[in-house]
DNA sequence: CCAGCTTACGCAATCGATTGCACACACCTA
DNA sequence: TAGGTGTGTGCAATCGATTGCGTAAGCTGG
């Protein structure tokens, strides 16, 4: 069935050169020491016979198999596809081919798959599926070329490319602050993940800065980036807090379940309470009440960290910076309001009510 | 760096047998012709030294991958990832990667992505971007195996998996009629894409079926399944047919856009115009007000492709369907409402100035 | 006119695993 | 005991491209 392919024998037997001389004339910089009229001669009839370079040989022969491994948490979260976008946008025009992995944050998998990538000779690994701390990952990072994208192993020496986590929760603190809310609480990411963690820190300082004690109160912190998390933790703070006016959620999904436990308990966004996402995901501006998110730039953080991995990857001793961190913006939308806009529409009975259960 | 790979060479060294001998004691249907204590003892070796096959040596020899090539149109559309998923779900357990890449429907870009492929090596290709015509993908399928999923190249022999498009829109089209909707007008995907044709050819028929006898006119086709174009072909069909009442579109990107289209008109839905979607993507039940959908299996879509496709590598000769149709259903939302409930609320100047404009 | 140096290419090993064939040895039968 | 039948392993070619080294032809200079 499959016509077979031409090897560089059968150029070598059409031209009446060796088949090394035909390897060389294909080969952009061993050219240089054959003539040039065989090499001519030969990449024409290369090009006549229909010649196709067979990789796999290639590859077992330089050991190099121009193919990255990527790895996803999972690539149904809709944060993650522009980011694989960016990564392509780098890694095709250089001749990677990628190899994409979900992880479903399952530490079986993970090793898993770092045993698929690693017998498939992967030059290269980018993985935004890593923990806080991540031995796995540590391990693999000592034999092949590792970058880490949107999050980033804690104390690591592993390159990382990520938002401004920090500066993007503590814009949010001070939009709502400037806004009269005081009482905010915030929704974390899992503590397994560097992203729920680093966010969380920033809302703690953010809130100390502004004359809150002990933040701690005012934190409900996911399992998961998921929306039934979102919900659980939104209810935990409200139950535990009354004076809450606005939640700021670790990322857009949490803040999504928050917004359904709102309704669920007959609260409205912004009216009751204003809300923050964080990632600003496709089709985010179309739910009500449109949520306000600090926006980050998915594409750039997966093409910067195919560029970190290319430098890597071409020149292993190459310096490439150990974290870089991509500029985030607020993106306004409704579902923030002024403080006393809140105040007056809110009824007392629900707030008596609240502090009584 | 690297900490040098085990070979068979040495654990062929290690255990003093020859290197052949190994590859047939850790091969498990080989392994029948050897002494079992030398099995047990090779086995042991391997696993103390943790050996690791290299598959490209593996590959050359076997001229077996592993590895299949995914197609897609574009990984951000949501309705794509899914379907990635399912095909995972199907392909890892059997020992196969992907190796994924996003066509943007740009033919050169397709062309380029199949050499990629092809040179790759890959035992079988899924493609989820091909279009009603397509000789590109019909030039590989005669080299290696092809499935099309979520599309088909109209009259060829490459096994589809699908979804029930024609029965989707047949339902959605008496859905309709059922509450007293006569003039529903049709936003057709491009007519480049299976599943825009056979959306369409199954609006006329059934539209026939109810007595209109020239439904093109209450068609509109978009150039591309994309929301600007939904909302440019909404205005098109509203400007051109007053009487509608109802936007059937070809998917849900089209119908977002021509919700879009409908309040910048000053147009409420489901009171003025009821409009329904295709694919029920991912966030869709979020945004007002609730459109009503189809419900494709998209995990199944592609895990039965991939399943069809290792048949297809498995045994090349096996009969497998040419085309496999996965059941739909209707999710029902708020975006459609009977005809009388949009007819009492519509005011009466606005249809009369659509007819002037 | 020949040593010595380039230039241009051929030779053969190599990457690591697979596999058809050969072969040695044990056992069995006539 | 010779011949026959298995059994369990070893040998070596092979997949296709790469690459260090060798070498013949051509050229330069003293």
């Amino acid at each position: 069935m499959a016509k077979k392919n031409v090897t560089l024998k059968d150029i070598s037997r059409a031209t009446g050169v060796h088949v090394s001389t035909v390897s060389r004339a294909l080969t952009p910089n061993e050219r240089s020491s054959l003539s040039d009229e065989v090499v001519k001669r030969i990449r024409e009839t290369a090009k006549e016979m229909g010649y196709r370079p067979n990789r796999l040989a290639s590859s077992l022969r330089t050991r190099k198999t121009m193919t990255v491994g990527v790895m996803i948490p999972d690539i149904t979260n809709s944060v993650f596809p522009p980011i694989v976008r960016g990564m392509e946008s780098a890694l095709e025009p250089a001749g990677y081919a990628s190899i994409q992995v979900n992880t479903d944050s399952d530490a079986d998998r993970e090793a898993r798959l770092y045993d698929v990538l690693r017998e498939r000779g992967v030059d290269g690994i980018i993985n935004a599926a890593v923990h806080r701390t991540d031995p796995a990952v540590e391990r693999i990072a000592e034999d092949i070329p590792v970058v880490t994208v949107n999050r980033k192993v804690e104390g690591s020496t592993i390159p990382a490319v990520i938002s401004d986590d920090a500066g993007g929760v503590t814009s949010l603190v001070d939009y709502l602050s400037e806004r009269g809310h005081k009482h905010i609480g915030h929704i974390a990411g899992p503590d397994t993940i560097s992203t729920g963690v680093v966010r969380r820190t920033a809302f703690e300082e953010a809130m100390r800065r502004r004359g809150i004690s002990n933040p701690a109160e005012l934190i409900s912190t996911a399992t998961y980036f998921v929306e039934e998390e979102g919900a659980r933790c939104a209810d935990d703070l409200l139950d535990r807090n009354g004076g809450i006016t606005a939640l700021l959620c670790a990322n857009d999904r949490l803040a999504i379940g928050a917004l359904g436990a709102l309704s669920r308990r007959g609260l409205a966004c912004p009216e009751d309470i204003s809300i923050t996402g964080f990632n600003n995901v496709p089709f985010l501006d179309l739910i009500p009440p449109g949520l306000t998110t600090v926006q980050i730039l998915q594409f750039d953080v997966g093409r910067t960290a195919a560029e970190i991995l290319l430098k890597m990857m071409g020149a292993p001793d190459t310096g490439v910076p150990a974290t870089t961190i991509l500029p985030v913006s607020i993106d306004e939308r409704g579902s923030v309001a002024p403080r006393h806009a809140q105040d007056r529409r809110r009824k007392r009975p629900l707030r008596v009510a609240r502090r009584a259960g």
